[in-house]
DNA sequence: TACGGATACATTCAGTCTGTATGTAAATTT
DNA sequence: AAATTTACATACAGACTGAATGTATCCGTA
């Protein structure tokens, strides 16, 4: 069987990054040993490190694709809101549904942070500026707009507590309740119920 | 120079806390090699082993004793509030202050999370805990107060994600601000401004 | 279409790390 | 004082990462 050589590198890379999702889905980064990840995915490990610079590389190659198909889903779900208030929620909701894929919050929540180096301002997360996007228009003219970018970091850990939560077992609709307090509490005064 | 067995293992057991944490700090768990942390601590492996069944419960030694510290740090600045809003403050500001100790925030909010196992459920985070019965008093005979579990796994994200952001040069002043916006959120309607 | 290089691997190897097993001197117990 | 336990130090085995090297296949070119 003939196969380009297009052919042959996206079946190597797409069975290794396969490959390796699952495994450290499962086992985490740590526990997961390249040669498991090469015989799992029915090749050798030159073939990944002739793919890859190294596991860590690998890795992040996962998480990216795995970033992607959640920028997908939502990007797909971006309905127009009637109001501020009523985008967050809906926006709440979508990733939610997105992040409910099996191993994505344990990749994308759990996983990577564990990896990202400690200094080094990591360079801007999609999901965190779409919801400064939101909040901004909620706030509007309001009083605590100053503190737009904290409130944006804040907020993005709370979306980020609940889909752990939420992937533990948690009560989905109890968070999702949660989330929607904490946004409604940041509305301005006049606006309220 | 003649030292009880109790003087050794204590100075030992110490040196190898001291040296790790100084290592784990500046390194990172992973990147930190059990010889280099004898190395600094002045004994061998052989002690470490001795005193430590494997690296990790090293590891979750220095974290246990450093949130002990924390935990004493705000516990001596319990000091009565007036309301249960300014308990909350209160708080946060004592959990921000005793966090701000070098190397506190990267071991108990970077290295210590990303070794913990992923599905078990951890035991019981005293900082969350006591966050849990500020939050009740807060939102007491209150609508919200059924969504308090929730609540509070939220809120206490915000504090750590605070916390970080600090810790990486963020603006204190600004990130209590956008606490005590998340919280003043939460009060009841009558009670606000 | 024959050839020279590039591509895509497979295999081998060196260095490092973790945890274990064994040896030993000092402290403690009897 | 002898026996035993403690607190290590040293030596070792297994595993893993990344680099070096070898090889078959593909591909552009003459």
């Amino acid at each position: 069987m003939a196969r380009s050589n297009r052919e042959r590198t996206d079946a190597t890379r797409t069975a290794l990054l396969d490959a390796a999702r699952r495994l450290f889905v499962e086992k985490g980064y740590a526990e997961t040993a390249t040669p498991d990840i090469v015989a799992a995915a029915g090749v050798t490990r030159g073939a990944l490190y002739h793919h890859f610079p190294d596991k860590k590389t690998l890795f992040w190659a996962v998480v990216e694709r795995e970033a992607g198909e959640v920028a997908a889903d939502i990007e797909a779900r971006s309905a127009e809101a009637s109001s501020a208030r009523e985008a967050l929620l809906q926006g709440a909701c979508a990733y939610f549904d997105a992040m409910a894929a099996p191993g994505r919050t344990r990749l994308l929540l759990k996983e990577a942070p564990a990896q990202t180096v400690v200094d080094s301002g990591n360079g801007e997360d999609p999901a965190e500026s779409s919801l400064k996007v939101g909040l901004s228009h909620l706030l509007e003219g309001a009083a605590l707009l100053p503190l737009l970018d904290p409130l944006t970091v804040l907020v993005s850990a709370a979306f980020e507590r609940a889909a752990i939560a939420i992937d533990c077992g948690g009560n989905r609709k109890n968070y999702e309740a949660a989330i929607a307090a904490l946004i409604d509490g940041l509305r301005p005064d006049e606006l309220r119920r």
